[in-house]
DNA sequence: CCAATAGTGTCTATGAGACATTATAGT
DNA sequence: ACTATAATGTCTCATAGACACTATTGG
């Protein structure tokens, strides 16, 4: 019971590096990718890192500011979707010494990324990946099994699409990400309409093809964060 | 991109007060209640608090450690049932500076608890808690939440009841956690029975009263963490 | 025997999966 | 007309919910 010391900052325990770490994927190729910066100071020089830095005290205002700004500071984006993961902590993540990491993912419709082309990143599918700085393979890896995980019951893939999408886009979206036997098309249709999460673009646009043109959608604003009850 | 500062204990930014909370949880007269304890200095002194303390980096191999020693530090208790919830930060939550908080939430039965007794403790049901230090309502809240979301589709509502349980207390506490109509006892055997989680005592014993004796169960050690597909 | 709860069996309505059919563009 | 995919409709089987029924103890 003496863990009420009067200061953080006293002596009595070493002092603790505090980062944010931000897990940026993308869907590219019919795959899920992480974007990585390859790092061109500090420990692990040359490696490449997930986007992250400093805590800035002074100037975020908490967890998710700090980890927004170093995102925009980096590669430019403002991300649709940015959450945080899990904090990573320990004294040998970071040879600087004992650190605490807040873990957050991020997911972007792979046309903004690429529009936005910001310098010096890399793109590797999650399940091709190097070895990266610190503990970030592990941090791509619980990234990943909430991605999946969360998939099935909630709007989540609709944030690696564009605005606007043809369901036919969003099943496919779906199925990669959760993998196993892609859903029925017809099926599909009627579970997504009955969850309430899409609209019609309105005046009504298509997208169109070598094929009967497709009715384009949209996220009901409303319906941003919805989770599910039951699984797609 | 100047943030890679060589150190995270230069000058540059002020220093973060590192701190780990943990919100510990059991079910007692059929609510579910957060155990608190009164603090004897420091800020807020006199105001309930969650469990918490300060990270130990000379001591402490990571988050989980850290709470973990807290929780047995300030209770006596290794809780069956520990997982992180939420980090915390800003610059408000602790009047002594910037601070950041790895939250946690922790399941007990409320009998180890009792007979556990640990001092200075106090428990109050979750929607009806007095003012407590920090952003400890908040914390309190988010547990709240993610426990209610979550015991809907896991075996987090064992980790309420003892290690041997009849089949009724089960779904009552199912049933208390979930709100809501309360689950058809015999509909509730055949799900609990189809999900594989739980087996017989073995030699077989009963919990008796004034009726037909209820056979007692316990969770099946590999199942100890499932999650389903499905809800309850 | 009665009260009380444990535990089993069965009917039905809902809804998911499988699959057939129609619609509408480009070539 | 043909191809390709969008969009709708229908059948069936699995299962969740409702509820009736039987079992076994203490009093």
């Amino acid at each position: 019971m003496k863990t009420t010391d009067k200061s953080a900052t006293s002596k009595e325990y070493p002092a603790i590096i505090v980062t944010v770490d931000v897990g940026l994927f993308t869907l590219k190729h019919e795959q899920l990718h992480v974007v990585v910066q390859v790092r061109d100071k500090g420990p692990f020089e040359g490696m490449p890192a997930l986007i992250g830095g400093f805590f800035h005290a002074n100037e975020d205002k908490g967890g998710f500011a700090a980890a927004n700004r170093t995102l925009l500071e980096k590669t430019g984006l403002v991300a649709p979707y940015l959450d945080q993961l899990y904090t990573f902590s320990g004294p040998d993540r970071d040879p600087r010494g004992y650190s605490v990491s807040i873990g957050h993912f991020a997911l972007v419709d792979v046309h903004v990324l690429e529009r936005q082309n910001p310098k010096n990143i890399l793109m590797f599918p999650v399940d091709e990946l190097p070895q990266l700085a610190f503990d970030h393979n592990l941090q791509v890896k619980v990234a990943v099994d909430r991605i999946r995980g969360k998939a099935g019951y909630s709007t989540l893939p609709f944030y690696l699409l564009p605005e606007e999408f043809t369901i036919t886009q969003l099943r496919k979206t779906y199925d990669q990400i959760l993998g196993g036997k892609p859903e029925n098309p017809s099926n599909f249709r009627r579970k997504i309409g009955q969850l309430d999460v899409i609209e019609e673009i309105d005046p009504p646009k298509y997208q169109t093809g070598v094929q009967r043109p497709a009715k384009l959608h949209r996220i009901r604003p409303d319906r941003r964060l919805a989770v599910f009850n039951r699984t797609i």
